[in-house]
DNA sequence: GCAGGAATTAATCATTTGATTAAAAAATTT
DNA sequence: AAATTTTTTAATCAAATGATTAATTCCTGC
């Protein structure tokens, strides 16, 4: 009897009963290489991939299970099987991604000291790269910040100190150009927004943008590798004491 | 029998039959000031507007008819009395939202003569205003321009003739400073990119900007409003001869 | 090669969700 | 105020959808 109780119960109850599958699957992709089948790539990771790209492009709720289960071209019950259910299948993306989205800064920020231009340089070319092989990451990144979901996780205390780590490396720098006098004594989120803006903005408005233009993908892209070196500069005049 | 035949027959069969509940209620609306009930807003417009609260924030897929129908406070069948059924009323919604959206822009240029410094500082304070009164908007109407949807629809005929009168509009005054050697010769969408990015990129990102700076709904406001001053200086120097 | 665990599948369930219907209530017309 | 039309509601439907189960196939170590 109840054989399906919901919601607040399933939590509880039927935790025990399906944790396992999820544990076996992970411990015997710990134990072993993991080539179960002739695939050159394992059935997990074939889930997550298009997971990640459905969920990417039309967001959670859009999302069918069914669609990622043809996509990665295997039986809807192993994805709850790997990943237990949609929600978590999703966090997990989503996690990655949003690794992805900031890893990109940090990767090219932390521990190195390097001016407050050639900062720019580096951030702007790494993050327009990025951009260009996952077109769809920041509308997903954005969207999910947006709804606070995500920021209220406990994940989310690795991922905001990471951009603590990054907001202060950068605003060490900035608030030293101003003490210098280089930089005028502007609230330093306008040049954040400025910055970011000019980066994932087209990006964000690449469909529109591509169409009113009459842009080819290549053309486009084209167009964000100018930027690369065009926003740092833009970003120097534009802080130039006024 | 076959009583609810689906998807493709019903839109051939059923338009006849479920067409004249909405064309009733749409006369009645016009032959009268449609004061039908006690209630200060029809209710029809109630109906628009808790289905604009709850599209705009949490788009399509994830919005369900019955939310829309308690946000209303009205029996969901009225939803479907009213406007047919979801995509119709979500498409009128998304409609009025790119209107919204275009429209600022469009009754701070067309027909207007000024020079480029005024068209900036115009489109910039009359965009940060309407930002700050719907700032779900641009996710809104990126999102459903970016799945390509409303640009195939027939209405996008009417929306892109509007986009091209201001592309016209800001690009032949364009051309000429880049003629007399005001502007370097760099391919406007750069600008356009860095303008609109500057004004919507904030709000895009409001919650993450919010979070990391510590900042009130108060004072990024007051950081909003100062953009609109800030962001057609920053243009004209990004303009301004390399 | 076979025993036991892991991976996979087809079938099925329960719930959600968009939509419809038939009847009641309210408003409007005559 | 009776008749007619418009608006509203409760009940219900059918399809979609996330999830589970029980059986089957596939490996792997012995």
């Amino acid at each position: 009897m109840a054989k399906a109780r919901h919601q607040a119960e399933r939590k509880a109850v039927e935790r025990k009963a399906a944790a396992p599958a999820r544990k076996t699957a992970k411990k015997s992709a710990a134990k072993k290489p993991r080539a179960p089948k002739s695939k050159d790539v394992s059935t997990e990771e074939r889930i997550k991939e298009a997971a990640r790209k459905l969920f990417t492009q039309k967001g959670f709720a859009a999302t069918r299970t069914r669609d990622i289960a043809e996509e990665a071209g295997i039986n809807l019950a192993l994805l709850n099987y790997y990943f237990r259910n949609k929600e978590k299948l999703f966090e997990i993306i989503m996690w990655e991604n949003i690794q992805l989205f900031i890893g990109v800064i940090m990767q090219n920020l932390e521990g190195k000291d390097m001016s407050l231009e050639q900062m720019l340089e580096y951030v702007a070319s790494a993050y327009i790269d990025m951009l260009l092989k996952n077109p769809d990451l920041p509308f997903f990144v954005l969207s999910n910040l947006q709804s606070g979901a995500a920021l209220d996780t406990a994940k989310s205390g690795v991922f905001l100190e990471r951009i603590d780590n990054l907001r202060h490396t950068f605003f060490n720098r900035f608030a030293e150009e101003i003490r210098k006098g280089h930089v005028p004594d502007i609230h330093p989120l306008h040049f954040l927004a400025n910055f970011m803006g000019m980066i994932i903005f087209p990006f964000v408005a690449s469909r529109l943008l591509m169409n009113r233009f009459d842009l080819s993908q290549q053309e486009f892209k084209k167009l964000m590798e100018e930027r690369k070196e065009l926003i740092p500069g833009w970003m120097i005049r534009i802080m130039g004491a006024q």
